[in-house]
DNA sequence: CTGGTTTTGGATATTCAAGTACAGAAAGGT
DNA sequence: ACCTTTCTGTACTTGAATATCCAAAACCAG
């Protein structure tokens, strides 16, 4: 019927992701765009209508490969709750220090998003996709510390609402801190301690 | 001798630095600069060499501000150690607040500057003010740790190294939390929670 | 007053990035 | 084989933002 694509959307919306974590959005250009994921402008601008739309595909492509790989931590019934807490943040910690050593530190997009306040105002979509995530998250870490209330690994002390805040916020804590240069070993000291409140 | 200044340098950078926190470096025009701080173009680049300085000047005023009051509450000898810790946590909650009452959100610069790495790429005056600031910043909670631990108020659990980063990462995190719209009484409670390994 | 020095205002270069236009290429159903 | 449809490459337009230039103004020492 018509001319196939040349490219893998996905793969531009990683390069694209990679790039916009990098150097942030105004900093970042179509034309380095182009070159990080291949691609010519025209078709860029064919697929995704402008660097707003592509940064908003970039970013719910983003959020939600995080999102799965959380979801099957935190789902995982063969782990206790806290277990299941503890291997979040390992895999937290580890997306941190392959993002360090990969040259440019580049933080958690989602954060990065969180903090500039301009991109949530100038584009609803941006504010709605952050705040589904949060509430997905949530969600999910809501059941795990329920899950950990049940077979006794989590303490009571905190309700599911305000323990799943504290890991919300210990995680976010932990991605900035890692901007300064702790290595991984400190990082999980630091989050084993913030979270003495679930963990006992 | 000369023409003096028309001007407040300490006013332009207070406005300046509210500019750059509320929109971002690249999103601030130097137009929207000239109106905030209520200063013409030529003035702005006769004191401050360039955009770029500009910004790491407002920075740097912005830091030094925070740092006093941060170390005004953390040296306060009249307080026990577990005290200053929760009077710095009080203060955290009460600028996020105050920030986000004030129509747009704006987070705390110095996250959002640790979590642009392109703009500590670009100039490494950020990335050194950063630096010294988390490093001027730590040396006061360990203090005030210390003096928690001699007073009987800081638990020992934790060396004043961990202790100071765990205070530090509760801090950025709150500050993460605080742009998904948390209200000051939910961030306290999330606060005291992380910080029970100290507290507790 | 006056000369020297710095600031100020306004206008103006200069650069650069987002987005568009259009012609031609690559399918593939009919 | 053809014709419709979508993709691709290049060149261009347009707008905006940083930075500069220069003349006029303000100040004060001598």
């Amino acid at each position: 019927m018509a001319r196939p694509r040349m490219f893998d959307e996905a793969a531009v919306l990683d390069a694209a992701a990679r790039e916009f974590r990098v150097h942030g959005f105004a900093e970042t250009s179509t034309e380095r765009l182009c070159e990080a994921a291949g691609v010519r402008r025209s078709s860029l601008y064919n697929t995704f209508r402008s660097k707003d739309d592509l940064f908003v595909r970039a970013l719910e492509h983003y959020v939600s490969t995080i999102a799965r790989l959380q979801a099957a931590i935190l789902e995982d019934e063969a782990l206790p709750g806290a277990e299941r807490l503890l291997s979040l943040v390992d895999l937290v910690i580890s997306e941190e220090r392959e993002a360090a050593e990969r040259g440019h530190a580049a933080g958690c997009m989602v954060v990065q998003s969180l903090m500039s306040p301009n991109l949530r105002a100038r584009d609803e979509r941006v504010a709605r996709l952050l705040d589904r995530d949060l509430r997905a998250r949530t969600s999910l870490l809501e059941g795990a510390i329920r899950a950990g209330h049940l077979d006794g690994t989590v303490s009571p002390a905190l309700g599911p609402g305000d323990g799943a805040m504290l890991v919300n916020t210990v995680i976010s804590g932990l991605r900035v801190t890692a901007q300064t240069g702790a290595d991984a070993g400190t990082l999980r000291r630091i989050a084993v301690a913030g979270l003495r409140s679930l963990l006992g």
